[in-house]
Order: structure tokens, then C-alpha cells, then sequence
RNA sequence: GACCCCGUAGCUCAGUGGAUUAGAGCGCUUCCCUGCGGAGGAAGAGGUCGUGCGUUCGAGUCGCACCGGGGUCGCCA
């Protein structure tokens, strides 16, 4: 797919080619500021070092040599100072912009750059018989966001989540389910009743040894396959699933697969044998298997003085299994950035011992989320928040302003608006912002319904709708539109965001950062709502000046609308 | 002690070597409803880009050192 720009930019490289003055390995073509009026910008220096000319007086003289032709996507070429700078022609990029997101719709964005790679991305990550809580939620929207972006991309992705089921926890949780039962509540309430038993049973545990001795016999049979302990665990794997799943809905997440930790405990002897055997690790005299001096990196065991494996291992299996069963140009882990080290070893050991010769590992790191008061989310600290309550919360404000704002919907229309509006606020509230910073839990700034907020962006796209709603209920004057009509400032500004897109995905997908196409969203609403003040529609001064920007307004909701699909937004017709 | 992330307006953030004026949102001060959704638009005040040295024709952006905040460091995940 050739789209605008990227027909503009190549039409800008042929013409300085074409004036035999450039090589063109001098040309590196750059966006100019915004508050520079010139869509492509070759800044002179590197070229005019190299053939021994003033860089002004270089841009003055190619200016003059350049030649357009007819029908070029180029408005205008002009010198000013040291900068070539290039100008889209406002009626063709129109006319070109318009037809291509008229033509591809819902496609519109996509591109083919992943064609014949694959990605698997790790993400989401829930513990079994836990709640889903903050940290939980950061990596399943970020997560599904890149997955989204690299299907757009034309990535074949594999999304894997990697489930927290398996260790020395489990034996707790088996022993206090024989002891207490199993908890009656649904959903998250039952995790809730799970975790409350879980607490219970460790800090009795801790005074009684015959408990602990019994959570240990547990965690053993649970090891040796012993069917009374797998059906245990195969019931609170079931459990914490269904409620995780009632979440992604909601959030609009989908993940491939679930092989979880627990998947790959028959492939342990072989890793740790393979690290032995490559030289990369060594039985240290009480019998653990150690990993030294790897990169300069801190020493790290991958497996116990009494025999048992570890998280490590477990990822060390992991990413052979992933290597073999997908054979990725990439596995992107999205986990927060306490644990890059960790992640550092990780990728640093598989790489020396030959897993990954062709796939790529990247740690997509995210912050740690805080309160109000600046303390970091802890259940021991009892300010943990849990993304079944989190969003309902987050849903229930938003159906109070829906009642304040549109009293008149149907009620049902009302909670679905709720829904949308409320989830996307706190989808919004992971992904307006480079992932690597720490966030502040802020109820005011995450269901903000102003601003560059989730609320906003959905507005403006209700508002295009709202137009065209009007429009063909009015049955309008059928006139044929001219889009070179489109010439008004801030047309021409919307136009060219529009066909900004296509880069902006590419870019979202290079840089692992859903924060641009969320920037995109919020520039596109922004870009929308000038043209929407200063240019009528429905009363343009003409039929054919309404038809085309009718039209305009059409491709807008659908590449909004696109963008925030990116994001796991929903974005209704009316709100 | 070592290593990783962050430091840009009162607050939350963009800005990944280039152009008199470093951009948004929130908050604050003013405007705009005889035009399509005011969950909007316009204008204004507000900045030693943590500090210093360096590299470069050019540094918020690259390097080094320091300061401040967050985090991690062999038998948890």
C-alpha cells in the first residue's frame, strides 16, 4: 500500500534526484516543526559540506532546478536559509487523501512491512487463584495495544499469556481449599475468598509446622502429577481464568494462547542440561546450577541446591519452546521494570546458549503504579485496586455524567455508552503516556472527560457521526462534490494529519509505544474540532462544498475510529 | 557498592541532532451559544528543559560526572 505522504516523499526525493546536483544518499528528508509551513524539509548541511557550498546558496540553486510535474502531490518547493522545504499541494492531497481512506476504510493504516515475520507477544500474565490487580492490567493493555498495532503492521502475531501457575504457592492454596472449601462467590469475589484463605492458611502455617508440612506434601503431589492435587489445580486454574475472562472482554482482549508456567515443566532437565552442557552454567559444590560472569551481569541460579527450578528456568523453556513452535522475529515481553534485570539475564543466557539465533528478544518494561500519597500498590499494604472493581467503579462514574449529559438515550444505549466510556478511561489512563514511567493512580486525571482523555476522543468521533446522522436524514441536496474544495486552513491541517496514520503505526510499532498512535487520536480530535468550529458543514456556502466536506468528515470518524481501535477503545455512535 | 528507569510550565505529559517564539492537557484569567453535539472552540499568564563540563557548524535531544526520585542485585515470581 502506497499511501499519500509516502507518495509525497517519494515524489520529493525523485525531483532533487532528477536535478543531477544531490547524490542521493545526501538526501535525509525530515518533518519540520509545526510551527515551520512546509509538510518535508531537506536541511542542506550534510550536502553542502560535501560539495563545498554554502548550504543557503545550495538550497537556492536546487530550488531553482527542481522541476514539478504535472500533477505532482508537491505544492510548492521554496529555500529559506540552510532548509529546502517542500509543500503539499492542498487540492490534490485532498483529493488523494480523502479517496484512499474512502477506499480502504476500516483497512485504512494498514501496512504490509510485517509481511512473512511473526511476533510472539507475552503479555497480561494473571497468578492463578489471585486477582487480576494494577500491574496485571498495565500488561494486558499495553500488551493487546502492540498486538493490535503489529496486525496492522501485516505481522502474523502470536499473542501467549503466560499464566502464573505453577510453584511453591500452590501447595498453600491445595491445602487451604482441603481445610476450608471451596469458595462459593463468582468472578473475582471468588479469587477475592481464595486469596483471604491462601492468608490464612500461611500465617497459620507459620506457627503450626505440621500445616507447613502438609502444604509441602501438597506442592510435592502437585509436582508428581498425583490426579486428586491436578484436579485441585486444574479447578482454581478454571476459576481464576473465567474471571480473567469476563475482564478481557470488557477490555476487548483476546490472547492466542495460555500454555502458562506449568505448561513446561517437562522440558526443565533439558534447559538446565543444555546450559551444563554448553558451558554457560556450572553445579557449584552444594549442588546448585549457577550462571557466572554472563555479560558482566550479577551471578543467578538456575537451578536449586535441592533440585527444584526456578522462574528462571521456567523462561529459559519458555522462549525454546517459543523459538520452535513460531519461529518469531521477535518475542516482545510486556513485564514491568522491576524485573529487566532479571529479563536481561534471561535473554543474555538463551542467546550464548544458541535458543535464539533468529528471533529477537525485546522487554517492553513498564512503571510501577503508585497512590495518591506516592506509595506503591501493595495487597500487604491493603491500597492494592483489582481490575473487576476498578473498572466497574470507573463504569458507574461514567454512567452518572451519560445520565447528566444525555438524559434522553434509551436506557440501555445509556449503559453502553457507560461501558465504553468508563473502560476506555481507564484503557486510556495505560496508554496516553510512554509505558516506561511510573504512574500515579489519579481518579480525577484517569476519568477526565476533557482534554486529551479517553472521553474526548470518543466524543469527537460521536460528533462526526452526528453529522452525518443529520445529513442523511435531511436527504440533502444530491450534488456531486468537488474535493479540491477542500482548501479552508484547517481542512488542509485535518487532511494532512489524516494521512499521518500510516506513519504513525509504523512508528507506534518501531518504538514498541501505543503512546503515538494514542497522540495521533488526540491530535486528530483536536485537528477536528478547529475545523469543526470554523467550517460549516451541513450549511456550507455551497452543495458541492458540503457534499466534500461531508466527506471529509466521514474519513475522519473512520480513521478515528481506526486509531482507537488500536488502542482497545470503542467508539460509539452517539454518547 | 554495582547496574537499570525517570527528571521539560504549579500538576500530568509530548518533543529519538537542526529553522526568530521548546509544544499540549489540567488548573488559573478572559472571551465565543440568531451555525451541524459546550463532554466544544479562541486568547492570555506561566519555562535557568535537574546541575556542570564536553562532542558538534548546530544539543531539551549525543557523551561523561554529579544531584534528586523510583527500582533491582545466586536458591520468590
Amino acid at each position: 500500500m502506497d499511501y499519500a505522504l509516502e507518495r509525497f516523499t517519494a515524489e520529493v526525493t525523485q525531483v532533487l534526484v532528477a536535478t543531477g546536483r544531490v547524490p542521493a544518499n545526501l538526501i535525509e528528508l525530515t518533518t519540520p516543526k509545526p510551527n515551520i509551513p512546509a509538510d518535508l524539509a531537506l536541511p542542506m548541511f550534510k550536502a553542502a559540506k560535501e560539495l563545498g557550498q554554502p548550504p543557503p546558496r545550495l538550497a537556492a540553486e536546487l530550488a531553482a532546478a527542481i522541476t514539478l510535474p504535472p500533477d505532482s502531490l508537491i505544492g510548492a518547493v521554496t529555500a529559506v536559509g540552510p532548509f529546502l522545504n517542500f509543500s503539499m499541494h492542498p487540492e490534490r492531497l485532498a483529493a488523494a487523501v480523502v479517496s484512499e481512506i474512502q477506499a480502504t476504510g476500516v483497512n485504512y493504516g494498514h501496512q504490509d512491512d510485517g509481511a512473512g515475520h511473526r511476533i510472539v507477544v507475552d503479555y497480561s500474565a494473571p497468578n492463578i487463584a489471585k486477582r487480576m490487580h494494577v500491574g496485571h492490567i498495565r500488561s494486558t493493555i499495553i500488551g493487546q495495544a502492540l498486538v493490535n498495532i503489529y496486525r496492522t503492521l501485516g505481522y502474523a502475531v502470536v499473542g501467549d499469556n503466560h499464566l502464573g501457575d505453577w510453584g511453591k504457592q500452590f501447595g498453600v492454596v491445595l491445602a487451604s481449599v482441603e481445610r476450608d472449601g471451596k469458595p462459593s462467590a463468582q468472578g473475582e469475589a471468588a479469587l477475592e475468598a481464595l486469596e483471604a484463605q491462601y492468608a490464612r492458611y500461611a500465617a497459620a502455617a507459620k506457627e503450626d509446622p505440621a500445616l507447613d508440612e502438609h502444604a509441602r506434601l501438597w506442592s510435592l503431589r502437585l509436582e508428581q502429577g498425583d490426579p486428586q492435587a491436578r484436579a485441585l489445580w486444574q479447578w482454581s486454574v478454571d476459576l481464576t481464568m473465567s474471571a480473567a475472562q469476563r475482564n478481557y472482554d470488557r477490555l476487548g482482549v483476546h490472547i492466542d494462547h495460555a500454555y502458562g508456567e506449568s505448561f513446561y515443566e517437562p522440558m526443565l532437565a533439558g534447559v538446565i542440561q543444555d546450559a551444563l552442557t554448553n558451558g554457560a552454567a556450572f553445579r557449584d559444590a552444594e549442588g546448585a546450577v549457577v550462571v557466572e560472569n554472563l555479560e558482566h551481569l550479577p551471578t543467578f541460579l538456575i537451578q536449586r541446591k535441592d533440585g527444584g527450578t526456578l522462574y528462571m528456568t521456567r523462561d529459559m523453556a519458555t522462549i525454546l519452546f517459543r523459538v520452535r513452535e513460531f519461529q518469531p522475529t521477535q518475542i516482545v515481553y510486556v513485564v514491568g521494570e522491576p524485573q529487566s534485570l532479571h529479563l536481561r539475564q534471561l535473554f543474555a543466557l538463551v542467546r550464548t546458549m544458541g535458543y535464539t539465533t533468529t528471533s529477537e528478544l525485546i522487554h517492553v518494561a513498564f512503571g510501577t503504579v503508585f497512590d495518591g500519597e506516592g506509595q506503591a500498590l501493595s495487597t500487604r499494604r491493603g491500597n492494592m485496586i483489582y481490575l473487576e472493581t476498578l473498572l466497574d467503579d470507573a463504569v458507574s462514574r461514567a454512567r452518572a455524567v451519560v445520565e447528566r449529559k444525555s438524559p434522553d438515550l434509551p436506557e440501555a444505549e445509556k449503559n453502553a455508552v457507560a461501558e465504553a466510556v468508563g473502560v476506555g478511561a481507564v484503557v486510556y489512563n495505560d496508554l496516553y503516556q510512554d509505558p516506561k514511567r511510573n504512574i500515579t493512580l489519579d481518579w480525577e486525571r484517569m476519568l477526565s472527560t476533557d482534554g486529551n482523555s479517553a472521553t474526548y476522543l470518543q466524543y469527537s468521533h460521536a460528533r462526526c457521526r452526528s453529522i452525518l446522522r443529520r445529513a442523511s436524514e435531511d436527504g440533502g441536496a444530491s450534488a456531486d462534490g468537488d474535493l479540491a474544495l477542500l482548501t479552508h486552513p484547517s481542512e488542509t491541517r485535518l487532511l494532512k494529519h489524516l494521512a499521518r496514520l500510516p506513519e504513525a503505526v509504523r512508528e507506534a510499532g518501531a518504538r514498541y509505544a501505543p503512546f503515538v498512535i494514542a497522540d495521533w487520536c488526540y491530535t486528530t480530535a483536536r485537528e477536528f474540532g478547529v475545523f469543526f468550529e470554523q467550517c460549516p458543514v451541513l450549511k456550507a456556502d455551497s452543495p458541492a462544498l458540503r457534499v466534500a466536506r461531508l466527506a471529509l468528515v466521514a474519513v475522519t470518524a473512520t480513521a478515528l475510529k481506526n486509531g482507537l481501535g488500536l488502542l482497545g477503545l470503542k467508539a460509539p455512535e452517539r454518547m
